[in-house]
DNA sequence: GGATCCAATTCCTTTTTGATCTCGCCCTTG
DNA sequence: CAAGGGCGAGATCAAAAAGGAATTGGATCC
């Protein structure tokens, strides 16, 4: 598992079509296509559903969609994190001088 | 910045040592710490203060630290929400008739 | 000043990823 | 009922990334 191969499953997930989520990806279908039977392979069972018209979500596929974005947005928070130095969790990210504590080592 | 990286990075930041994290990873010294350095440029900032006797935490890396055991952790989650058909908290998982209603496309 | 320990660099091989072309399947439509 | 269109999947090749062995540069300790 990858955040790639996560990245390439939430959007085959949003738009039930691989080939449109190839071209939302900027990737063409094949690639993205193995990556979704990789994932699929590696969970150990399918996540979506293959019909003429596109995929669908199976109920494996749908819990796993939302760790999935869980992740990203996670993985977004974590380079936030790196660039501004203190994060206030409430308030608006004022440019406060970094409180960190310099930890004695 | 990927999956692999991130679980670099933790054994990294809790051997503060280079040599000792990639024995844990069973890899060689070289390509984790090409890894790092490659984590800290696409975030744009060091995690790593590099000593003599290995490596400590900047501020910006105790920030991240946090977030990629989060990540990885999520990660796991997401794994078992795929194995487990529908997470019964309490009792036993009853071989229950897959009441899946087959939904017509 | 030499020995030692550490991360970083270099060079090479292997693995993974992506693009192009193609096939098989199913549904639609004339 | 046959032809056509749209879809995902497979095969093959080229490019990119990851990993290993050997080595270098730098700082410390004796």
């Amino acid at each position: 598992m990858s955040l790639t191969q996560l990245g390439y499953f939430v959007a085959v997930a949003e738009e039930q079509h691989v080939g449109r989520a190839a071209r939302r990806l900027h990737i063409s279908q094949p690639p993205l296509s193995r990556q979704i039977c990789s994932l699929e392979d590696e969970l150990g069972a399918p996540l979506f559903l293959r019909t003429p018209r596109g995929v669908r979500l199976l109920p494996a596929g749908e819990r796993f969609l939302e760790h999935a974005r869980a992740i990203l947005a996670a993985v977004d928070a974590a380079r936030r994190a790196v660039a501004e130095p203190a994060l206030p969790p409430l308030e608006a990210e004022a440019h406060r001088p970094s409180r960190q504590p310099t930890r004695a080592l």
